[in-house]
DNA sequence: CTGAAAGCGCTAACAG
DNA sequence: CTGTTAGCGCTTTCAG
């Protein structure tokens, strides 16, 4: 398992290990001649240069960390992906930390992210206070969170209009003649939890609705937290005719809670989603949702970061992508009275 | 952003670079006094432990890579989640990448991570061919190939007996009284492929079945594949009541055809799939299944690659789990004539 | 165009 | 118990 080193290409060739240093990083100070000859006995003896060596000289490592509360869960999956891709195409490569959305292990992964010498960190956070607690380490490396909104903090983060997202699904559920929506576990510790509550509030307040809140305490939107509230919430009695739901993982729990409680989705309520997960798109589940896009904010996160590692003038930015209404079957017009 | 040294306290405390080294590994040859004032000053400069110097010297990275064709797939986000928590239990940290199911970005994506040094690489591969592509490079850094039975590949993998997986499957169906079922986008190109394709035709031969198959010429199984093909399926005319999917992305990707073809399941057509990802138990999916136990497939991974890593004595070995059938709602009982 | 030497941040003999 | 020295594999001055 003893690797080849340039110091035994050196031998071979018969030069100095400098010269296939130079070699190999393409440097102009060397003989056409002697560069082939040179990385032909590379070639021949399987060399494949050491990147942990020249990542301590060089004081950058070409490793992205993509800290996530877990891949495990559909819309991080989707962020990962993309990432990953963008990432790739421009040099990078990927490391990959579960904070399982645990705030005291985001933290430790991403002291552990900084002791790696990644030259940047993406990080879709757990909660609101992830940025108070990773603040002491913000300044060692450059970081870019996604999803999280954190509104007016003086860190970069590229997120999609929740306070929008949640406004445009009112008014189309408005639009099919619901005039009692429950907006289904709001999550106070997120800040973007609480745009979208926001943006819900604020377009009932506008069509003159009365807002009603289902909070969640859980610390993430899984679907068996949806299912779990929704079970309670069935079991209750209560007045309205749609449930806009805080990300599409609850709205999948909710579905589950409805099969079992007899309740019919989207006669007897319509369910709207918010994220628009690959699976929301099965026909079986076919629901509608607010779409994040996913894509372009992985795509966007990875090019802030660059633009930040390469620019150390630059402090921070803030990019606001747009959501979009996307309409499947979840979703009833009600007959107006 | 200058990061603090380990000369850097040495400076501050006043002693050599050697001892500040030796409080912060813990080494015993060194005055409890002495290594409390170091590591208090360590704290105070805010001091991080460079991962990248340390792995140079100490030859080893701490890193396990991990190579799926695509994080973005159930199966494999859900391999991820447990890989990523096994290897952080026992010190390892993850690199990511993705083959996109394209053995040449599979090749360059392993010789990245040979040359990043990390200590191994647990591997989901994109095919058959994968382990032929790689051969070359495979006693470089010790391997554990995940979920891709490679039969007798004298390289070590961790899989799920996929033969018996259909053959129960098949029992299954038959047991509810079907006589005629296909299998559904065999995909010959894959080793676990064409293992689940042969368990399926060696039920069928001792139930005295007539095996029928729909091949697959896509590189993955994905939802769309399933779907393109399950459309051309339900076009035609066949003589069949159960489908038996090859995995169960394929049977997500049937059921929504069959939506779309007014073909309904499992009244008209008995559905069984294959891995039981997380989504097939949606009630509104609810998809009987063959579970492949990937938390345990993972952590087995894991604990099989450390062994690798750790005594070089050991050449290979080969762990084939157990397959369980998951009954849910998408195979129905037909009546014997 | 090529080589010698220094050094990235850290650990590990080897002395004292 | 502590310091000196060498070296991990590589890049980068600085001479020639």
């Amino acid at each position: 398992m003893k690797r080849v080193t340039i110091k035994d290409i050196a031998k071979v060739a018969n030069v100095s290990y400098t010269t296939v240093s130079r070699a190999l990083s393409g440097s102009s100070e060397i003989g056409e001649g002697t560069r082939q000859r040179i990385l032909q006995i590379g070639k021949d003896m399987g060399y494949t240069a050491n990147a942990v060596a020249r990542s301590l000289v060089a004081k950058e490592t070409k490793l992205i960390g993509l800290l996530v509360s877990s891949i495990n869960n559909p819309f991080m999956s989707e962020i990962a992906y993309h990432v990953e891709e963008s990432a790739r195409k421009k040099g990078y490569n990927l490391m990959l930390c579960n904070s399982s959305g645990n705030i005291e292990q985001e933290e430790e992964a991403y002291k552990l992210l900084v002791g790696r010498q990644v030259d940047g960190i993406i990080l879709v956070p757990c909660g609101a206070h992830s940025y108070e607690r990773l603040h002491p380490y913000l300044d060692t490396v450059p970081t870019v969170f996604v999803s999280e909104n954190l509104r007016d903090i003086q860190e970069s983060y590229v997120t999609v209009d929740n306070h929008r997202g949640t406004y445009i699904g009112v008014e189309y559920l408005y639009s099919l003649g619901h005039r009692s929506i429950v907006y289904f576990a709001r999550r106070l510790a997120s800040t973007t939890h609480q745009l979208r509550a926001q943006g819900y509030g604020d377009a009932c307040k506008a069509l003159h609705l009365k807002p009603q809140y289902v909070d969640s305490h859980f610390a993430s939107s899984s679907i068996q937290h949806g299912y779990t509230l929704a079970l309670e919430w069935f079991r209750g009695k209560h007045n309205y005719s749609a449930i806009f739901a805080a990300a599409d993982t609850i709205a999948l729990g909710i579905l589950q809670a409805a099969e079992e409680c007899g309740v019919r989705i989207p006669e007897d309520v319509s369910l709207l989603g918010f994220d628009n997960i690959s699976f929301s798109a099965l026909p079986k589940i076919n629901l509608s949702t607010i779409e994040q896009p996913k894509h372009m904010m992985a795509s966007v996160a990875v090019e802030m970061l660059i633009e930040k590692m390469k620019t150390p003038a630059m402090r921070y930015s803030h990019k606001i992508m747009n959501p979009e209404l996307v309409i499947r079957g979840s979703c009833k017009a009600v007959p107006q009275i």
